[in-house]
RNA sequence: GUCCCCAUCGUCUAGAGGCCCAGGACACUACCCUUUCACGGUAGGUACCGGGGUUCGAAUCCCCGUGGGGACGCCA
């Protein structure tokens, strides 16, 4: 079993809780973040935990998948990973006191059984709950427990009252404990149930502030009842409400719902990513733009919009071009270079790929944009027959020869082959798009292009003259 | 069905009774810059879900309605 640490009782401490069923996708780093600046700002401890208890669902892959995402994003924790499957014995014993203490009973009701008066409960228009069959009760004398089977453990849920906390995002929320029933905390073999689990490590790991997904409120009030029975400290929640997808519909594992690390194969960012989830259902003012210690040192919960998100790409996006237009060159030379490898393309020295990089960055909105524009030094385009067309005009042909021609005399850099384009478009009287164009279809087999001059320049001049030689 | 939560421009949001005939950002439109396209700059349009209250005064507080979401498991 893992230890757990003492610690400072006036220490905030949070938690990241993920269930391994899947990747980190983004609600979930969003949670993580939010409770991550949380501990941050305040100088505390940020614990990630392994919610496993689900043996059928739970795989390691999908744990290294989450470890790899926090790690992308650059969101590192002081304690864990915890794993709820290493603390069985923990929970075992913390349900035998409550056996012990009558804060839980046996209940031998079959899942069958079970269903079958839900089923019943929801055909009356009541709310499906359990009955109770099973609870002990001062004058109420239980059935003899059927042979063979083997019950589980439900929590002694109070059947009075209610329970109330404040919610740090959304406010003071009461709820009747006559809406609760007895929950299982315990399964017919024995392994403990997530709600338990839950409550044993909140408390056992000292969490003073549970900062989760806007689904778990329901969870909270049997939670609270069941820390309360076991005489531990009720933490401070706050829900987070959830992200939406582009299009408002609920984020699904069939819908939208893609792994952060999905967006790094996709060009952007990690800073970008993180700025964009912070900014989402947090504001600090009208700031925009933030670093992540920035964020870090902002952050509160009382500034979380109560209602939910829609995730919107094009802000994203605008982040990201943000970003990579402030990107240290060598940074993006790399980033960029395992790209262009990872397509089989290998940057050579002399177009240098730094160069080119310090040339188009300000122009793209993710890196494999970028890598889509540097491969274009170092493999041949093949400029479309449509493009070719429209700017090799017999006109243009005549003053691109002409050009071409004196090319090989003049010095090799930006002003020098500026100078000669302006100088031979003068001579056949036509306007500057007349030449640079066809060379930008010539040269990247693209329309759009930086200043021709500028782009020619980075070029070794003898791929120039081969790649503008095609057309003569 | 029952319980819980939510509700300001298309989107993310500012706003905690007068500063708001509602501000910022993305997106959009126009213009400027310009060797094309971007980048950058400038300008512009678009929103307080509906109805009742409370108040001298409500986007802000209360109630009802409507709409959206969540939960109701021996899943997490």
């Amino acid at each position: 079993m893992t230890t757990l640490p003492d610690c400072d009782p006036l220490m905030i401490r949070t938690r990241f809780a993920p269930s391994p069923t899947g990747f980190l996708h983004v609600g979930g780093a969003r949670t993580a973040l939010f409770s991550w600046a949380y501990a941050r700002r305040h100088g505390g401890r940020f614990v990630l935990r392994i919610e496993d208890t689900d043996l059928a669902r739970s795989t390691p892959e999908a744990v290294q998948a989450i470890l790899d995402g926090m790690d992308w994003l650059g969101l590192d924790h002081d304690e864990g990973p915890f794993y709820q499957t290493q603390r069985m014995p923990r929970y075992r014993a913390v349900i035998d006191d409550m056996l012990a203490a009558g804060s839980a009973y046996h209940c031998y009701m079959a899942a069958d059984e079970l269903e079958r008066r839900r089923e019943q409960q929801r055909a009356e228009g009541r709310k499906p709950r359990y009955d109770g069959y099973w609870r002990p009760a001062a004058g109420k004398t239980l059935p003899s427990p059927p042979a063979g089977v083997q019950p589980v453990v439900r929590f002694r849920n109070p059947d009075t009252g209610v329970v109330a906390w404040d919610d740090l995002v959304k406010g003071r929320i009461e709820i009747a404990n006559s809406e609760l029933d007895d929950l299982v905390i315990a399964r017919a073999d024995g392994t403990p149930t997530y709600n338990f689990c839950v409550v044993v490590d909140d408390w056992e790991m000292a969490i003073t502030h549970v900062i989760r997904g806007d689904d778990h409120v329901n969870n909270t009030p049997r939670q609270i009842n069941i820390l309360q029975a076991l005489g531990a400290q009720v933490p401070l929640y706050a829900h987070l409400s959830m992200i939406l997808g582009d299009d408002g519909q609920k984020l699904s594992k069939r819908h939208g719902a893609v792994s952060v690390m999905q967006y790094d194969d996709d060009g952007y960012l990690p800073e970008a990513l993180l700025n964009y989830l912070g900014r989402l259902g947090w504001s600090h003012g009208d700031d925009e733009i933030f670093s992540l210690q920035q964020f870090c040192a902002w952050f509160d919960l009382d500034h979380i919009t109560p209602s939910a998100a829609q995730f919107n790409s094009e802000k994203l996006n605008w982040l990201n071009a943000h970003y990579l237009k402030r990107a240290e060159t060598p940074r993006l030379e790399a980033l960029v270079r395992r790209r262009l490898e990872a397509r089989g393309v290998t940057p050579t020295a002399t177009p240098s790929l730094a160069a080119i990089i310090e040339l188009h960055q300000a122009r793209v909105t993710t890196l494999n944009e970028l890598a889509d524009l540097a491969q274009v030094f170092y493999v041949d385009p093949q400029p479309k027959a449509e493009l070719l067309a429209k700017h090799l005009t017999p006109e243009t042909l005549a003053l691109l020869g002409d050009f071409v021609d004196r090319l090989p005399d003049i010095p090799w850099e930006a002003t020098a082959i500026g100078a000669l384009i302006k100088e031979s478009v003068a001579r056949h009287g036509l306007r500057m798009p007349r030449l640079a164009m066809p060379i930008r279809v010539l040269l990247t087999g693209q329309e759009q292009t930086p200043s021709v001059d500028a782009l020619m320049a980075l070029f070794p001049r003898e791929t120039v003259l081969r790649r503008l030689a095609v057309a003569a």
